[in-house]
DNA sequence: TTCGTCATGTAATGCGTTACATGATTAA
DNA sequence: TTAATCATGTAACGCATTACATGACGAA
């Protein structure tokens, strides 16, 4: 019962398919939530059902036609009430963490390995955000964009998938040097 | 299929039963995983069933008897596979920044009291994690510790846990701050 | 002619959440 | 006597993932 809440803050940018909003939910959106292509298009079909999203087909040439959806008043209503709700503490899931939990019986060199590679996706989501946070706000500085902007929800998260990333790179970086600094004294003995 | 690796990573640090493990995923572990009682006792069933715990019942006198689980060397060879298998990218699934990212539709007051709530929650998890991590280290320094500790799989994790709870708290003051100016900005108009 | 992009789904299965259930002990 | 702690579950439902399916266009 969240993700419909998630699609709808995803939809407040303007009228958008499936398609579209797939790629949201796997770049953008993707810091505060994440999830397959078909269950979008199922929420969608479920949203629009329950009226809190109005749909409508546009016929393409040369292209499969497309469905947009865009938010009603229902929708807007059910965003507040969802607002004013109290708010389940978030929560991460992470498969790396679980490997660094079990550091200490598993192989040193297949976890090096792992967070160097989380690291490069890091920095890569980084230089992402940093780029939608310049797009986003144009000509102005973040102050005044902030300050004065119309639309200032999707900047604000994404500010913190940037702190996200950014303390997931510096944590692989620290947690690899450590690892390492351990592999090196145990070939010495 | 990975909420088992997490609770052998866990039970890694000795043997333990369902109850004692739930208060773990409440606060350390809940940094990178996080359910519910019943999905543990389930899962612990399910672990031991397929051999990769072991379990055994501990009688009690004053108290209901218990049942508690070690990792087996089944459990440490699924363990090495799952290290060595390439991880899925983290996710976050988080309501609150749902709510920020409707912010220019919803009302900011809701926002604001909701955002101090999660600074508070994040203020009291890095107090925890800090006493966490000294009482792990002990005498030593963090240095000294992970260089030479020979657990420093749960305290590397908790790093983590530290750096992000870090992460939100500072974030939503920021973001408190800036739906505090823009309030005020309008009530002047 | 092969791959990537656009575009939307169904079906099966498995994981997760909510609600419900029990029952004794100890501290306030 | 009320609440918290200890201790473990079942059942129903709903959400999420994986695999499968289709089909056309444009670029290499």
């Amino acid at each position: 019962m969240a993700l419909r809440h998630a699609v709808l803050a995803a939809l407040l940018d303007g009228e958008t398919n499936g398609y579209e909003l797939a790629k949201t939910f796997d770049v953008g959106v993707a810091n505060f939530w994440y999830t397959q292509p078909q269950q979008l298009y199922a929420e969608l079909t479920r949203l629009e059902k329950d009226g809190l999203i109005s749909g409508r087909e546009i016929v393409q040439d040369n292209r499969p036609n497309k469905r947009v959806f865009r938010v009603t008043d229902a929708g807007l209503a059910e965003l507040d009430d969802f607002a004013a709700a109290s708010a389940k503490p978030s929560f991460v899931r992470d498969d790396l963490l679980v490997k660094v939990q079990a550091a200490d019986h598993v192989d040193p060199a297949v976890l090096i390995a792992q967070l160097d590679e989380r690291a490069t996706f890091a920095q890569a989501k980084i230089d992402l955000f940093e780029q939608l946070l310049r797009s986003m706000r144009g000509e102005r500085t973040e102050e005044e964009f902030l300050h004065e902007g119309d639309r200032i929800g999707p900047y604000l998260t994404c500010l913190r998938g940037l702190a996200f990333e950014r303390g997931n790179r510096d944590w692989c970086r620290n947690t690899i040097t450590i690892l390492r600094h351990r592999q090196a004294a145990t070939a010495q003995r």
